[in-house]
DNA sequence: CCCATTTTGGACTAGCAAGTCCAGAACATT
DNA sequence: AATGTTCTGGACTTGCTAGTCCAAAATGGG
C-alpha cells in the first residue's frame, strides 16, 4: 500500500486520535464508531488504513503507546548516575502515575495482550528494554562504586519492572499509590545496603 | 429471590463451572452462549440466578476467584514465621504460577476492573487482605528477632503484594517467570538482611 | 393429592458493531 | 488536460449476543 503525506496524516490521526481516548476511556469497549468519531474519519478510512481492521489498528496504537513509555523516562532513564537521579526517577514516576489515576496506557495494553497474539510481543519488547535501560543503570552505579559489584543487576533490574508494573496494577484495582510507593522506596533502599 | 437447594446447586454450578472455564480462556471474550454449553444451563437459569444478567454472574465469579487466592496460598500464609517458611511460600507460588503459565484468574478479574465498578472492590478486597496476611508475617518474625524492628512492615507487605502482582503480569505478558523470580528472592532477601 | 412456588428449556427479539462495497472527490504524474 | 492512483464518505450487509418471555416440568408444604 502506497501512502502520500496526506495518506501518511490521516494515518497517524487515527493512531494518535485513538490512543488519546483510550487513555480516558475502557479499550475494551472501544468500536469503530468511536474511534471514527473521535477521529473525524469515516470506515472506509479505517479500512483503508487498516485492511485487517480494528485489530491491526488497535495494535498500531499499542506500539504507539508503548513507544511512548520510554520515551516519558528517557530523560530520567538515561542518567541513573547518582543517588539524586535515582530519587528523581522515583519522584518522577510517581508524580506521573498518580496525575494518572486508575487509567493507564499501558495496563488497557495489557488487557488486550490475553486476546490478540500480537499486542504480547509488543509489550514484551517494552518490558525488555525498560529492564535494558534500568540494568545498565545499575551497572554504571557499580562502576562508579556507588553499588556493590555482587549484586546481579539483571535480577535487580527485573525486580524494578515487574515492581513498578505490579504497582501501577495495585494502583488501577485500588486507586492508592502506596504500593508502588513502598516498591520504588524499597527497592532503591535495597540497592543503597548493597 | 428464595433458593431451594437444588437452586443453590445449579447457582454454584454455574459459578465453579464458569470459573473453570476462564482459568483458560480470554475472559473478555466469553459469550452466555459459551457459559451455557459449558455449565449445560439454559439462557432461562442464567437469568433467573442473576437477574441482572452477564455483569452480575460475571462479578459473582470474580469474587468466587478472588476467595481462591488466599485459600491456596492459606497453608503458608498461616506460617510466616520462619525463614523455611518465606522460602516454601516463594516456592508454592513460583510452581503455581508457573504451572499456570500465561493464564492468571485473578489478572482476567483485573481486566474486568476497569469496565465494572464491583470488580474493583472485589480485588481491592483481596489485596487488601492478602496484604494483611503479609504484614502479620513480618510482624511475626520481628517479635521473634528474625526480621529488625525498624523495618515498616505494612510497607514491605504492600511491596510484596505489588511484586506478586507485577511478576505475574510479567509472566503473562512474555511467559517468563525470571521477573517473578528475581521479585522474590530480593525482597526475602531484603528482609532478611534488615 | 393439591396448589403455590421454584426451576428449567428454548424460541424469539432487538440492537449493536465489524466489515463490505462502491461511487465520487482529491491528487499525482505525464 | 488526461489518466491512473489514492483518499474519502456513508449506506448496507451480516452475524452475533444480551436479554425477554412464556409454557411446562419439578418440587415442596399442608
Amino acid at each position: 500500500m502506497k501512502l502520500t503525506p496526506k495518506g501518511q496524516a490521516t494515518r497517524q490521526r487515527i493512531i494518535v486520535g485513538t490512543a488519546e481516548y483510550l487513555r480516558g476511556n475502557d479499550a475494551g469497549a472501544v468500536t469503530l464508531d468511536d474511534i471514527r468519531a473521535v477521529t473525524s474519519t469515516s470506515k472506509g478510512q479505517l479500512f483503508h488504513y487498516f485492511p485487517d481492521g480494528k485489530e491491526e489498528l488497535l495494535l498500531a496504537v499499542a506500539q504507539h503507546e508503548a513507544d511512548r513509555v520510554l520515551i516519558d523516562q528517557e530523560p530520567y532513564l538515561s542518567r541513573l548516575d547518582t543517588w539524586e537521579s535515582w530519587q528523581a526517577w522515583r519522584d518522577a514516576l510517581l508524580a506521573r502515575y498518580r496525575a494518572q489515576g486508575r487509567l493507564c496506557p499501558l495496563g488497557a495494553l495489557m488487557d488486550q495482550v490475553s486476546s490478540t497474539p500480537g499486542a504480547a510481543d509488543v509489550v514484551s519488547e517494552l518490558l525488555g528494554q525498560w529492564q535494558q535501560r534500568v540494568r545498565s543503570g545499575v551497572l554504571t552505579m557499580q562502576g562508579d562504586g556507588l553499588v556493590s559489584a555482587d549484586v546481579d543487576a539483571d535480577r535487580v533490574a527485573g525486580a524494578f519492572v515487574a515492581g513498578i508494573q505490579g504497582g501501577v496494577q495495585v494502583l488501577r484495582a485500588t486507586g492508592s499509590t502506596d504500593q508502588l510507593t513502598s516498591m520504588l522506596d524499597l527497592l532503591i533502599d535495597y540497592l543503597r545496603r548493597a
